[in-house]
DNA sequence: CAAACCGGCGCAATCGTTTGCACATCGCTA
DNA sequence: TAGCGATGTGCAAACGATTGCGCCGGTTTG
């Protein structure tokens, strides 16, 4: 029962015929006779003949498959983005390849050797929360396997990545209060050291300094995303004497638990306090007090343009031109989305 | 620049021993005398040397490789036990490949060869919606590839599967409307082929005989779970003669359209009409309406059930007794999940 | 008529690793 | 001194596909 998979070896020893004739033969390679094609691509369909792609891959030094490590695959921003890239991928023939880091430096490294030794053609990558050190990054370098960075990118220099320009989506986010009204706003940024936070702070400045309003440092708290600490952060800005009308949360998830936290302190939303977050989750439709806006960064989208990237790296590796010091920085534009139909409004 | 990543051979050279015995060194063979093998160890370190694993796999025709083939990444329930998968795997030193087949079944057989063409050890599937024809699996059968099902079974003879009991998740959560007062009890359920739905059928039958109600029929409707379908299935239930006052829902993301839809015709959740579903997702703590129960399916243990089955079955392959003809057919209870602190109960 | 050419095909090397087997060297025993 | 068992190492085949090169026979060309 044991259905031995055929080989090229063995259509060319059942036509007489040698493996390199029938490996021409089915690539239709032009100084191989019509006959000869035809026998072997008839053989070779009757036997239900597929190559043997690991033979190839060991051969070609190439393995079709990319190598993908993020955080967490349960995450929703996360789940958007693989899926962008898994048909990406697809279409080009690429396989994907998965490891999630649990934002833990540790494994991340680990999932990269093991990525480096299954030979994934490049990688795709969104690091996790704790990484401070990147030389698992740079040994990639030298070995010559692209790297595109997407969301999450680490402060190193020379690398190509995807991103979304939060500063401007922040911009909108702040813009938006004031016009509805707000002097003080807070912010419940993420941790310090990610990018994200930056643009989120950065956004955040600028829109006040436009709109000739005072910086107030003391109206910015960082926090990793736990429910705890996130419940710890918006208490403390809601003792501050300064006490913000609104906040800007870090995304969704963080301004569920924000408001939760409001909620328990009788606070009424969207009248006491208003908060706007970043995400844009389909769940937000359905929840009971969603951010009146939210900033949307595109995961799928930016899934599928680090395919792209990553794919044109590897073609431009394969044409031999690769000297090329030229870095891709893809920006995309984040959008703020402001939600209509919002239930908390409506009459229960 | 080039940095060629070092061999066997290479180590082999420099040493003036033969590749063989550096293999062996490194697998710490007892035949290799203390000396080489140290020699061999520290120059393998200096160099970085790590084994080329394409070459490996084709040695060993083994991959070490899992392929994943499911329906959607983006959705919770999917991305919660893909998460379990790659859990599982990586600790077990596998990898895993990726395809969603956007629930068509030509996709999902392309998915299927491509991962047959890359010689995966192994695969895990959930079906596409829409899959009928099951010839792709019988042909993996064929090659000895074994598979394993979970979630979502086709109604095939001989395979390994991993699945949610919702019979008796079912049962409770009728049995929990049921001693709430309710009498008049509708499902709103998925499309009839999927083994998942008529679970949820049988279930409500059975829980219906036990509380000596009659099983009303025109009281089930089945269809498929795009919102517009939802809202549909919604208004024919809640224009039935004997109107339902509770309706027990496929999933969460079903319920909230449902929901939605109640509301729209100013019904009073909780009050005129009653949901309960299934999936018990997060979101749910959140959302304005949650169901007032939801039957949880444990994506997360699922996947790696499913996971652990199919490296069993990998290590009994390799150990060479196959033609065991057990199926393993493995059945977690679900559990139905009462929510407390529901929101909509609060004032706002 | 010889030379050049070309279509059609096979030979053999290559990729990196593993592994059965043979071989050499040693000390030890009978 | 022959024989033996360890001990340590190398040889070579195998996995399946690709590809540069060369060979053979036939046709065209000068």
């Amino acid at each position: 029962m044991e259905n031995k998979l055929p080989t090229i070896t063995e259509i060319a020893r059942r036509l007489n015929i040698s493996a390199s004739t029938v490996s021409r033969a089915l690539h239709n390679h032009s100084s191989i006779g019509l006959r000869t094609k035809m026998r072997v691509q008839e053989l070779a369909k009757e036997l239900n003949y597929e190559p043997n792609q690991t033979a190839i891959f060991f051969q070609q030094r190439k393995t079709f498959t990319i190598g993908v490590v993020l955080p967490e695959l349960s995450e929703a921003f996360f789940s958007a983005a693989i899926s962008g890239i898994e048909d990406c991928a697809y279409k080009n023939k690429y396989t994907v390849l998965m490891g999630q880091s649990h934002d833990s430096e540790e494994k991340e490294k680990q999932i990269i050797e093991t990525m480096k030794s299954h030979r994934v053609d490049g990688l795709l990558v969104s690091i996790a929360n704790k990484t401070n050190n990147y030389d698992h990054f740079e040994s990639l370098k030298r070995y010559n396997i692209p790297v595109v960075f997407f969301d999450r990118i680490p402060d190193m220099p020379d690398i190509h990545y995807v991103a979304c320009n939060l500063i401007s989506g922040t911009i909108q986010a702040i813009n938006f209060l004031i016009k509805k009204g707000h002097r003080i706003i807070g912010m419940l940024n993420g941790p310090e050291k990610l990018a994200a936070s930056k643009e989120r702070e950065e956004g955040y400045i600028q829109a006040m300094k436009k709109n000739r309003l005072k910086f107030d440092p003391t109206l910015v708290v960082n926090c990793d995303l736990s429910t705890d600490k996130v419940y710890a952060a918006t208490e403390h800005l809601l003792k501050l004497k300064r006490k913000p009308t609104a906040i800007v949360v870090f995304n969704d998830y963080v301004a569920l638990d924000a408001v939760q936290y409001a909620r328990r302190q009788k606070l009424r939303i969207n009248k006491d306090i208003c908060f706007v977050s970043y995400a844009n989750l389909p769940i937000s439709h359905y929840t009971a007090f969603p951010p009146m806006a939210s900033v949307e960064q595109f995961p799928y989208l930016q899934g599928q343009k680090a395919t792209e990237t990553l794919l044109e790296l590897l073609s431009n590796k394969d044409s031999g031109q690769e000297g090329t010091n030229t870095y891709y920085k893809i920006i995309l534009e984040s959008q703020l989305v402001i939600k209509e139909n919002n239930i908390a409004d409506q009459v229960l």
